[in-house]
DNA sequence: AAAAATAATGAAATGGTTTTCAGAAAAGGT
DNA sequence: ACCTTTTCTGAAAACCATTTCATTATTTTT
């Protein structure tokens, strides 16, 4: 049907090996043949059939990316890079959306070891054994991004949640001597465990003891944010600031408090996590950590690619760095000590 | 290196080609030998190789999506719901970013066209002759996605853009005789042109001149929304409502709003397009069009799908539903009434 | 000028499926 | 019992590139 390299070698002359060489810049060919060969390519318009060549070196320049809801603001910018680093090296990108689901993480990681990508990325929060065990499986590099996960040999690129959450809090012990918390989900979200450490840390380092109602969980979804703090002013009428495990929540509850005549930063404080680009232009605009799913998506990505090409890996882990943000939905420090 | 289908046979003790009958589901093979290959197959634990089978069969269950930038909260939801309709038929979808730039767009295509892709989505709302005829030349099922073209032959699956754009126009001849508009680039966005043209149908049926210092040029970004309402501020001084045509620029202007005491809705009404999940939450939140984005991803998929399938189409534009959604940030109409 | 080393090329095997064609076995019809 | 269908199975060709090995042509060394 389309031309292939049996064309091209008998419009140049030359054997199909010689056209092979000289697609793949092997320096056996001279000058002449070379030329003749290009040339021929070029008059057939002949594109190489990557299917036959997949098969006979068992390469494909495909990366499979696993990921936990493509709508989730904070992930869009990750992938976006992901691909974006990916593609300067030639590998093209199949995304599958796990939703975050188990079932659907093991269906997709099947899938795209049948259609034999070099290299894997699974974006999640969530560990569990049966995910970990097929990833050992299926003999392909694999980076977990975005979740810090325990296995050394795992290789893993987060934010560090502890530290973040520690920097949050230690913010917010200036305005008054306890806070709300709007945590993520208490199944399988190492994110959410982990910012809860550094919580409890502060709380711990301050003498405060962290009461369960000042907690309230989320889903990191803005409605989620939304009945959170709800819940949160229906269980504590001292509240003088919260901390949102994700900025969709804190606009949901933002809104909350705009709907029920809080007053921001005035009464209450808010900080949010992620820093997704509307934080800038929410009214007030977001006091968050601003972690950077660009760089999440290209040291995932960098990562891979020096698994893939069997570099020698020093570090397993990588952190992505993080800052504390301050914008209008928080009180200043300046603002507190005068 | 990995367990192949003569091992199979072997194992099942029958030839290469029951086995793959038998995979194939084909109806001529007896249920005893299926019943020993089926056994054999999940004894050795055998994958299919997809790529010595995309060899033979010029099949790959591959979908490309080339995508005017991944991090466009709209689109997101567009990806996500186009992916999920894909893995429903068994096909994996790689994506490529074209960020809008016509260089990238078909570069992407060329290399998509090397691996094979069963089919191609291209989501963009600029169109160049140049791609068109790339489209053509390439002889891949493909649809466009979020665009209109007017090519007969050409499947496209756009929100009617013009009868949106009128519906938000005679909404806000209600507040007053004009409305400053926020449009996107005046450089191949059809989509831009086509909102104008909407604007236009209106301000004529209505008989007021559509004033050039009514319009402001932004990128659809939450940044040039907060310059174009600058401009317009700038340039008008008895302005009553604004349509923007695009939620995040929206959301910039509002933000302009608020850093500059103007109150909305009690001075100006917004509205955006696009109804993306932060417009609930914003504050006050969003009056929009309310164009489904997943509904733009099923759609456009199906229809893709149905093209492969070789199956007869009757209708190669299809639209989505759109509708307005009046929020907070514009006056009710029984407001105005009353 | 002969021997040795190097460079350039081609033939053929290989990767793992699908599919056509032909043949064997079983079922059906008289 | 014999012939005709029908059902089932296998051998072999095809898909298209890469790569090993062998061979020829060219250059270098002595």
């Amino acid at each position: 049907m389309s031309v292939n390299m049996k064309d091209v070698a008998e419009l140049a002359g030359v054997s199909l090996s010689t056209v092979s060489r000289v697609i793949n810049d092997s320096n056996l060919v001279s000058n002449d043949t070379a030329y003749k060969v290009k040339k021929a390519i070029k008059e057939l318009d002949y594109q190489i059939n990557e299917s036959a060549r997949a098969l006979r070196t068992n390469i494909t320049n495909l990366v499979g990316i696993i990921g936990a809801g493509m709508d989730n603001p904070f992930l869009t910018k990750t992938l976006k890079s992901m691909e974006a680093e990916a593609i300067k090296e030639n590998y093209n990108i199949i995304y599958g959306d796990s939703d975050g689901e188990l079932e659907q993480e093991l269906y997709y990681i099947n899938m795209l070891k049948q259609k034999k990508v070099d290299g894997l990325i699974i974006i999640t929060a969530k560990f569990s054994e049966e995910l970990i065990e097929m990833v050992r499986s299926i003999q392909i590099p694999t980076i977990f991004a975005s979740g810090y996960i325990k296995n050394p040999d795992l290789a893993a690129v987060t934010v560090n949640n502890v530290k973040a959450a520690e920097d949050v809090s230690d913010y917010l012990f200036n305005f008054s001597d306890h806070f709300g918390i709007i945590r993520g989900p208490y199944k399988d979200s190492v994110a959410s465990e982990e910012r809860m450490i550094g919580v409890s840390n502060k709380y711990r380092e301050k003498n405060v003891k962290l009461k369960k109602k000042y907690i309230s969980e989320g889903d990191f979804s803005y409605e989620s944010g939304y009945k959170a703090a709800q819940k949160l002013f229906k269980n504590n009428n001292d509240l003088k600031s919260i901390f949102s495990f994700s900025d969709q929540m804190a606009i949901g509850a933002i809104r909350y408090c705009y709907d029920n005549n809080i007053q921001i930063p005035e009464e209450v404080s808010i900080v949010g996590f992620d820093d997704i680009e509307v934080a800038r232009f929410t009214k007030p605009s977001l006091s968050t950590i601003s972690q950077s799913g660009a760089e999440l998506g290209v040291k995932s990505m960098k990562l891979l690619l020096k698994l893939m090409n069997n570099e020698s890996i020093t570090n397993y882990k990588e952190f992505v760095s993080h800052k504390l943000v301050i914008r209008e939905s928080s009180k200043s420090i300046n603002t507190i000590k005068s």
